[in-house]
DNA sequence: CGATTCAGCGAT
DNA sequence: TCGCTGAATCGC
């Protein structure tokens, strides 16, 4: 070891981990001095240049003996947080297969999922924490656990294979519960976590979306009183994130709930994994390391060798392929609780209607009938449209003038409530010009439609109704959808328009009309994966119908098309998940795309689109080269510009690459980044660049 | 990434 | 000649 000659006797060098991402040259594990060997794993404070920040401590290169170089002198660790103890094992395990699989820094990755705060507090600061956690640890609410249901047959029959797999105590295949919305899939969470929590063993739960969360832990909190919970999501202020994330990793939190980050929380005791919603793009991280966390479960599990359970109505096609090939084990949930049936799908041809030139609603004259008649019964109507604002675009039909966003390759979307023109993509956000910004007309209007106009059009044809409105825009301020949900279920609401919001997991028991207003969009949508997400959207919807068993007989989804042929509704309308899945498998296969390749993406950012053109070009002439090199059957397309190609001025392209095998991808990948970096170096107008593995959309 | 350094042109 | 601004370079 070179040792600066003023060094402690007994001195000796750590690898540390830093934020650094990978082009900044500083990708593997620094060199520092410390008093005592640190364990991996422990949390340190280190001087890099002339800042201090959070590192971790990692297995450290063997030391070089360098006889001829200048003696290295290293920095000594500021400070060790040695409060808590070190990052276990499976911990690290799972963020070096993480890193190297989604191409990141390992430095960069560790420290953008650990809690932010955890960056700023001194040893000191992170003791005070640790006190006040121990305090709260002796309040956990203790009221009496909440009745346990009595299973179904078929719950218990789905349920067997899980606590098997639980009391055996090993890596049993990955299940994949597939039950219809109402089926009952929580109640098997349930259960399956009572048993591991009863084996001291921690449980972590995942759900898509932050909205989520609240509901199913009161579910968890009232089934395991005297279980201490921790949630884990990024609207939690920066001291409760760290509080909870403690909390898991001292182990005193045995039940963590949390979105896609909490993948990576700290669970010393891990018992099980419960992935809800398994198909749901959120758990696609969609920038910085774009890991997807249903993927992670998965192989985390396998790592700590403990079930982990993907639930869902619509599976995704990669799980729902690995389960036909056996490696995912399935479990079916057909039925709902209680009997409750399905609403009934109605597709309801638009091409019907008589046309009315210039005279457009979104509201067929049959469907407005309907919606009279729930209200007439007293029964509650969802309107589902994806489109939030008042109208997606404002139009002069004298000059043709649209509405564009002049930053952004998209229009600004007309908002009637406080008269703006808002970009959806940038931000900007406008008023609404008077008359025609290009030829003076005054007519300008709006074209197409959205949900806010959608709520302006129900008023008008249901006097009477109480018409609410859920979406982004009425969401916005804390606790907004909470109190919005809760009008509507204390029936305050006659009919509810929402954007896909309103689709997911909430539970509205008087609904027994769900509309699709518009769903034709998605059909022609250049992404391959347009279909599953709609078909999956629409089942989601239609889920929120009927979940009173009373009222599921009468109960109907209508879908407003102008292809009601198509696929996706021809299969909605029999509720069959299993052909569609079936076909879209079989045309995957054909197209060879995922599951049956394996796809990543160099994206790539800048002012000029012929300069990020050209790096583009350069890097696919060196993945060639690569490709050639290794004899892997990697195919890398041309660059094109990504859907919305201009975003707050900036130009975006990207160029897919598609390999037949997974490791043949990954060995490319590894092999090409430090060749990304240098060529960037050399292409000045690009600003950014990164690679997403299993993208979702191309 | 963020701090520092250095080149280049504009004002005094 | 000083001085501000943006690109290049480093950091264990």
């Amino acid at each position: 070891m070179n040792l600066p000659p003023q060094a402690a006797p007994n001195a000796c060098r750590v690898a540390v981990l830093v934020d650094a991402p990978q082009h900044s040259g500083l990708s593997t594990a620094l060199d520092y001095l410390a008093d005592q060997p640190l364990p991996v794993g422990s949390l340190v404070r280190v001087p890099l240049g002339a800042r201090e920040l959070l590192g971790l401590v990692w297995e450290g290169e063997a030391p070089l003996p360098e006889p001829d170089a200048p003696p290295l002198t290293l920095r000594p660790v500021s400070a060790v947080l040695d409060a808590i103890p070190p990052l276990g094992a499976a911990w690290r395990a799972l963020l070096v297969f993480a890193a190297g699989y989604y191409q990141r820094a390992a430095g960069e990755l560790a420290l953008s999922v650990l809690p932010p705060q955890l960056r700023e507090v001194s040893p000191a600061q992170l003791q005070a924490k640790l006190k006040k956690l121990h305090k709260a640890r002796v309040t956990v609410p203790t009221e009496a656990t909440a009745p346990r249901p009595e299973l179904t047959a078929a719950q218990q029959q789905a349920l067997a294979p899980v606590l098997a797999a639980l009391q055996a105590g090993q890596a049993p295949p990955p299940f994949l519960l597939w039950g219809l919305t109402g089926s009952g899939k929580t109640e098997l969470y349930l259960r399956a976590a009572e048993v591991a929590l009863a084996q001291g063993r921690q449980v972590l739960v995942l759900v898509p979306e932050i909205n989520l969360t609240p509901q199913l832990e009161a579910r968890f909190a009232q089934r395991f009183a005297g279980v201490a919970m921790a949630t884990l999501h990024s609207a939690l202020t920066p001291a409760q994130r760290l509080q909870h994330w403690l909390a898991a990793h001292l182990g005193h939190a045995r039940l963590v709930l949390g979105t896609r980050l909490a993948i990576f929380a700290s669970l010393p005791e891990l018992g099980l994994i419960v992935v809800d919603e398994e198909h749901d793009p959120s758990y696609k991280q969609q920038d910085g390391a774009r890991y997807s966390a249903r993927d992670l479960a998965v192989y985390r599990a396998r790592l700590e060798q403990v079930p982990v359970v993907l639930g869902s109505a619509t599976p995704a096609l990669e799980s729902w392929a690995h389960a036909q090939a056996g490696r995912y084990q399935r479990l079916d949930l057909a039925e709902r609780m209680g009997g409750g049936a399905l609403p009934q799908v109605r597709l309801f041809d638009m091409n019907r209607l008589p046309r009315q030139p210039g005279v457009t609603t979104a509201l067929s004259p049959a469907l407005v009938e309907a919606l009279r008649l729930r209200h007439a019964r007293g029964e509650q109507s969802l309107l589902f449209l994806n489109r939030r604002g008042y109208a997606p675009v404002l139009h002069c039909d004298q000059c043709n003038w649209k509405s564009d966003c002049p930053h952004c390759s998209a229009h600004q979307v007309f908002h009637k409530a406080d008269r703006t023109l808002r970009c959806h993509h940038c931000g900007v956000s406008q008023r609404v010009p008077r008359a025609c910004p290009s030829c003076g007309n005054a007519d300008i209007a709006p074209l197409g439609r959205g949900t806010e106009q959608l709520e302006e059009q129900l008023e008008a044809l249901l006097p009477g109704a109480r018409v609410a409105r859920i979406d982004a825009d009425t969401t916005r301020l804390k606790g907004a959808l909470h109190a919005q949900l809760h009008a509507v279920h204390e029936g305050e609401v006659d009919v509810l328009v929402g954007t896909q919001m309103v689709t997911k997991g909430h539970d509205f028991r008087r609904i027994t009309l769900v509309a699709a207003i518009n769903p034709d969009s998605a059909l022609f949508s250049s992404d391959f994966r347009a279909p599953e997400r709609l078909f999956s959207l629409l089942m989601q919807a239609a889920g929120r119908a009927g979940r009173d068993a009373a009222q599921a007989a009468r109960s109907e989804m209508w879908v407003q098309t102008w292809y009601p042929a198509h696929a996706v509704y021809q299969a909605l309308r029999q509720h069959d998940f299993a052909a569609f899945a079936q076909a879209q498998l079989t045309e995957r296969e054909a197209a060879g795309l995922p599951p049956y390749a394996h796809l990543a993406l160099l994206r790539a950012e800048g002012r000029d689109v012929a300069a990020v053109r050209a790096f583009l070009l350069a890097a696919q002439a060196q993945a060639d080269a690569l490709a050639q090199q290794f004899g892997a059957e990697v195919l890398v397309y041309p660059p094109v510009p990504l859907p919305v190609a201009r975003v707050a001025n900036v130009e975006r392209l990207q160029m897919l690459m598609e390999a037949p095998q997974r490791g043949a991808l990954q060995r490319l990948l590894r092999a090409w980044l430090p060749q990304l970096q240098a060529l960037k170096r050399q292409h000045r107008g690009v600003l950014r660049w990164a690679v997403d593995v299993d993208p979702l959309a191309i």
